[in-house]
DNA sequence: GTCTATAAGCGGATAGAC
DNA sequence: GTCTATCCGCTTATAGAC
């Protein structure tokens, strides 16, 4: 069937704790699971990444760059300044329907909460998730409002975490389209008068 | 200088497993931690409550009674429309200026991620936040919004948990005021034109 | 009888040895 | 890759203080 690796154990490790990790919670989701799903020994793991915590700060990493992928075709396929802003919006969609990388809610909050981690790799992945969604949205708002780009990017990042936490909540039944629609009522609100 | 119980070890417990599962983290706080601080042993703990869960399951049921009562003040005091709509938000900022129940972000989102409940008590608390907000701010929207009312509520609630993520995230710098006033772009985009 | 202090059982999870 | 050591967290048991 198959030979040796077909897919090396790293990368089966790092799918596997992927997947399980943020779907099912991070704190809740023993090592075994991973190694079963990966069909990977302890030892594997631990030659690779040293521990469960820098095998999920490497998961984040890789999730980030995709995300910012993922953004970026969703801001280069938009084709006005409001369509460009939310963007976000259709990134998160489509990141959403990608099966490769399910998740409850956010994988980046979820590390936030389940591992307060005060410093390290993963707090430094958190922030650059922050800082990404902060100077992207500056940067988009400006042709819309320019001296209130600033206001206008706080509004979309806070609509934007809300439609991440109605996942979390269960409601509404359609977190994207609310945020979607609350966002374009902060533009509204900062473009016009 | 202090007799047998000034206050009882049950209200002990739970005021300190309220200040530290919440602040520190739900799974990542030990039950000794909460002893300690209540200065009470594991069998008063067990006698009283059971289970760590069911002492955590208590902990936000309180929680939300003071919740809701400190939401309940806010509408009250507020005198028009639009401020009892956002009236959450003051809600929000005077619940967390009480020391008295200290919280890195929201106990009810905590939880709900850290446990990941499918079912049982501390799931029906997170339901009965959930049901709360949503009754609530659509009855608030009415007045405004008459037709529309659900999706301004659906708005506001984006926005709230935005606020509160806001917390976790570190980003905006201000929360409850870039909150307060997405919501009100909410406002003004559902009862204008 | 209520509470505290101490200690031990027990499962589970991380980590490392072979 | 199997196996094992170690640790940690929840829970229960014991003994004693007020």
């Amino acid at each position: 069937m198959s030979t040796a690796q077909q897919v090396p154990a790293r990368t089966r490790l790092l799918q596997a704790a992927d997947h399980i990790l943020f779907e099912d919670g991070i704190r809740a989701t023993p090592v075994d699971e991973i190694l079963r799903r990966a069909r990977a020994s302890p030892a594997t793991l631990y030659s690779h990444f040293g521990s469960k915590d820098a095998l999920t700060a490497e998961a984040l990493r890789i999730r980030f760059a995709d995300w910012r992928s993922s953004w970026d075709e969703q801001v280069i396929s938009a084709n006005n300044d409001t369509e460009r802003l939310l963007a976000v919006f259709d990134a998160l969609a489509a990141y959403r329907e990608d099966r490769q990388h399910p998740s409850r809610w956010c994988a980046f909050l979820a590390a936030a909460t389940e591992l307060m981690p005060e410093a390290g790799e993963i707090r430094d992945v958190l922030d650059a998730d922050t800082a990404l969604l902060r100077t992207r949205l500056v940067h988009l708002s400006r042709p819309l409002a320019a001296d209130r780009a600033q206001d206008l990017a706080e509004g979309v990042l806070l609509a934007y975490d809300g439609t991440l936490t109605a996942f979390l909540r269960g409601h509404p039944r359609s977190p994207i389209e609310a945020g979607r629609r609350l966002a374009l009522a902060a533009v509204q609100a900062y473009t016009q008068s």
